[in-house]
DNA sequence: TTGTAGGCGTTATCAT
DNA sequence: ATGATAACGCCTACAA
């Protein structure tokens, strides 16, 4: 009866040897089971769902046997029975992408607390590909999907039926808006840095963005310009540039910036990743941060703290989006009311990238 | 942090109605495409998938049926017969650990190339855990594993049989060896960054390490131990100390080799994580990287060019090594000959965090 | 409490 | 070139 507890050399050689006696070489069944245990398989399957309906018994005496044979019932079969795999899809621009990562991992913690596995995808920011890799999820009958940065979004809208799996956005950048989503306040937390700025004694603010026609960079160029408006300083043109994500486009527009007769003091960046190379055009003009140039992030990548100097960013809960948009898809899965759409709160973090406006301009010979 | 509530949805008008002629709400399935196109449902299996065995036209009348009604064979449906899923299973400590996104990264490039789906899971760094994971894995019956820094390495042996899941380890962290396995050259690796120290006329030396038992901390260890003393200097122990992977354990062991009698000049670091908080530690006394301290990291994670000064540390290729993993993984589920062990190189990149050996120590009033 | 029968949506194996 | 039929491994009736 009392067999010797798992995990020693010597266990091992009698499951294989009962499995020998078993079968093949292939896994086995449910049927398998249900032979060596002398009953029915729907017994087997009872049992092991520890259901009420089998004697306490029988069910020790199959769950032994099943133990001993290393079963696991095949999800893919149970798939085709249920129709739902506890599966979903998450798709990203790159997972090696901070900003992806984070929610990667906030999504997956709560998927996979309840029982869920994750299908990872990388739509590499492009719309095609992202639609391609939508339809093989849901040819994997994937039960719901979350996709970060969109750039098909509200495009998803009339696929939604047809493809018969929820979806909800993270962070979506395309212009229209789509039912379910976890949004960021783009345009209040860049508002927020640029009034630092203002604060400080700026009056001549760059705005650096991205090219690629994201809902964020015009969202933060808004409230970057809002924050201007409201200081009663103009907007000029000249000092909102754009890099396409590469760091070596975003140097050379943070050149240029550097070039103009009237450079400006203090540059906000759409995300941390585009200040890192900015500070990096500042430096190689011999120019210092932030006594030369005021630099600001956004999104508060882990590494921004440690940077020297450490960068003033604002910070989302990248995290947290992932989750919230996890327990939504769930919600949704199982028919529950849904929050439409979820705006999460952007939090500017001084630290030491930003400060006074210079006295005058010291360099370029001014 | 604020909810807004739903947005529009229009636009949906065609493809709902062209969807009503065949069924209800449920995906289609072959059998109504069959019908619908009046042949078998085995002819229309063959037609999607380019049989010769089925006439032109009819194939041709049959993916236009299957296109409009938004047809798509069910992946679940198809691995159950086939017995094969397509997918693999992809196990890391942790999805926001930026090596460990690296090799997410070259996995799934590969996978997806080959039309393999991954499904990710985390291990937390916990054998435990991880063991979980490949069994609910296994039970989705993947066609293959690839793990990064696993705990469990080795101890798989066993299991392996029972699981008859091929697997492939990325940086195993188990004493023993497993079978297939991507190891860096942590020896090699940190021994060039010692002697880089050395060759700067370093002489206390410390390395600051890892408290968990990791196979990479020992192996980078036995490097800095083996440039010591190719090069005549002693080890001394107190100048090997250990953190646990928390920043703040970091610092607390960096301030601890500061406060030493005779400080080291250098520090290697078991890697950039590390690094990141030993600098920090170090700037927190007051002092300079490199001018009172240098300090090498190793890993090469995309921010370390970007930090100042920017990071002297040991490079190995993350995102090439889930190629290969992924590569081999391949070989394997196709029971090609396959390469057991694989081992990366790892390159010194000198960059500005390590420099000439103080004069004299001219710190903690020496 | 247990067993029998049927079906989930495919592909595979036979026929024709 | 196409169709009928039988798996694949499980769950869910319903019957005993």
């Amino acid at each position: 009866m009392a067999e010797k507890s798992a995990g020693s050399a010597a266990n091992v050689a009698h499951v294989t040897l009962t499995r020998a006696l078993a079968l093949g070489s292939r896994q086995p069944s449910i049927k398998d089971i249900a032979r060596l245990a002398r009953v029915s398989h729907p017994t087997v399957s009872r049992a092991l769902q520890n259901s009420p309906l089998v004697s306490a018994e029988t069910a020790a005496r199959i769950r032994k046997i099943a133990e001993e044979q290393g079963y696991r019932a095949s999800a893919v079969a149970r798939g085709l029975v249920t129709r739902r795999t506890r599966t979903v899809g998450l798709i990203v621009t790159s997972v090696d992408d901070p900003f992806a990562s984070e929610v990667a991992c906030g999504v997956e913690e709560v998927a996979s607390d309840r029982g869920y596995a994750v299908l990872l995808a990388n739509s590499h920011a492009d719309p095609e590909r992202e639609r391609r890799v939508v339809q093989e999820l849901a040819e994997r009958r994937v039960d719901g999907l979350v996709v970060t940065s969109s750039r098909v979004g509200a495009l998803y809208l009339p696929l939604l039926k047809n493809l018969d799996v929820p979806i909800v956005l993270v962070n979506d950048q395309y212009p229209g808006e789509f039912v379910h989503s976890v949004t960021i306040a783009n345009q209040e937390g860049m508002r927020a840095a640029t009034d630092h700025l203002i604060g400080l004694g700026h009056r001549r603010i760059a705005y650096l963005g991205d090219s690629n026609g994201y809902r964020s960079d015009t969202e933060r160029l808004a409230g970057f310009q809002e924050a201007l408006a409201d200081a009663g300083i103009d907007f000029e043109r000249e000092l909102a540039v754009e890099g396409d994500g590469r760091p070596e486009a975003t140097m050379e527009a943070m050149n240029r910036l550097l070039r103009l007769k009237r450079p400006p003091t203090a540059v906000c960046c759409y995300n941390d990743m585009t200040a890192l190379s900015v500070i990096r055009a500042v430096r190689a003009h011999g120019l210092r941060v932030p006594a030369d140039v005021s630099v600001t992030g956004f999104d508060d990548l882990f590494f921004a703290a440690y940077l020297a100097p450490a960068l003033t960013t604002v910070r989302h809960p990248m995290r947290r989006m992932g989750q919230m948009a996890m327990e939504n898809l769930f919600k949704l899965m199982s028919g529950q009311e849904s929050i439409a759409q979820i705006k999460v709160g952007a939090e500017l973090i001084v630290r030491e990238s930003t400060g006074k406006v210079p006295k005058r301009g010291r360099h370029h010979g001014q």
